[in-house]
DNA sequence: GTTAGCATGTAAGGAGTTACATGATTTT
DNA sequence: AAAATCATGTAACTCCTTACATGCTAAC
């Protein structure tokens, strides 16, 4: 029954709120403009989303800047929603969990997302979680493709041809994506502790 | 309620179905290999989607081979499934759906990964309207780069250049497909009928 | 003064996923 | 006869999508 427990919004929202303040309408459109390509949400999600943080206390109705600017007659205007404290802490929560979920592709697009505001060493376990995750998918299509070179027509043979290429190609993307981040903080020992950016991902094509 | 009205799943098991009889679990594995890089299934979607495709008459169990060849003593074994002739008519009806939800990331895949039972002229109407689609994609997140270049830290960056890319290279990979299509089969008046195989998905490369 | 775009929401439901439960068959 | 793996299934749940409903605000 509704509720948006996790999933990639609730991340995606706390995320864009610890910038700056926003109303939902704004949110949606940076939503889509930060992860822009491989994900889109509708108001649909996101209106509810918003509900459930607010009800968790994890976002909290800015109060309107000038002293009764427009005093909200019937209710419903601009509503600008910002990060309570509470909030900030389940944020750096979430941008601390490194599991599973992190690499796979919805999860892993928006912790990439915000990658600026997670520890060094969480980028890269989740960098290379995701490289294994995906380095598995190849080794099964390609057992499968070999298995008796199950008869398959041009058409499947070329979209299993494509698939691996990009597949493969985000590989590479993930490798140089390490070694640069290996370059900029080593993490001598069992360092941990402040996560101010200091990878500068890499522009090493 | 469950149910399994359309989706995906319909379409790539009636059509694996189409080349062969087979059971469950088989046809899970197939289904994970044709669909290889950017689709997978778990048995809690399939064995659902088969007791409603069955419900509906779309597909039958095979009777087995020999006579009384194990008289299914407590009914729990292999059970082969095979296309019926209301079956083949839907798959044929779905191969020649060419709306909105044959050019979203899932639908495209799969009817793609069907071509070959695909009229020419559908194939081509497919493969334009996913490109469209991309093509739409890529003015929108350009255009939200353009818009006052938006304060992006270097991770957001580098995910949208990543993104643009992938998507630039599957129109390109689109492009050299409808242009292998066009040579193969280019049908010269308003012709519409015979849907075997003519295209070679191209080795354009 | 009416279209167009900004802004907020809700109800219903689709399409799988996860976790679990269990039996049959082959391998060691 | 124990372990592995083949094989089938269900209940509960998640997370989001679609379609709808509404009102405000600026431009023409």
């Amino acid at each position: 029954m509704s509720s948006q427990r996790s999933g990639v919004l609730e991340l995606a929202v706390l995320g864009l709120l610890h910038e700056t303040p926003m109303h939902g309408y704004e949110l949606r459109k940076r939503l889509n403009s930060v992860l822009g390509a491989f994900r889109a949400f509708g108001y649909g999600s996101l209106y509810p989303c918003l509900k459930e943080l607010l009800r968790q206390g994890l976002i909290a109705e800015e109060a309107p800047a000038g002293p009764t600017a427009k005093p909200l007659a019937g209710r419903k205007s601009k509503i600008v929603y910002r990060l309570t404290a509470e909030g900030k802490e389940r944020l750096q929560d979430l941008l601390r969990e490194a599991g599973p979920a992190s690499w796979e592709d919805d999860g892993f697009g928006v912790h990439f997302a915000f990658f600026g505001l997670t520890r060094a060493d969480i980028r890269m376990r989740i960098l290379e979680g995701r490289r294994s995750r995906l380095e598995e998918r190849l080794d099964s299509v390609r057992a499968a493709m070999s298995r008796t070179r199950e008869r398959l027509d041009s058409y499947t043979l070329e979209l299993q041809r494509h698939g691996l290429e990009s597949v493969e190609r985000e590989v590479r993307w993930l490798n140089e994506l390490i070694a640069s981040e290996r370059q900029s903080g080593p993490e001598p020992g069992g360092r941990a502790g402040d996560h101010t950016q200091s990878g500068s991902a890499g522009t090493a094509g």
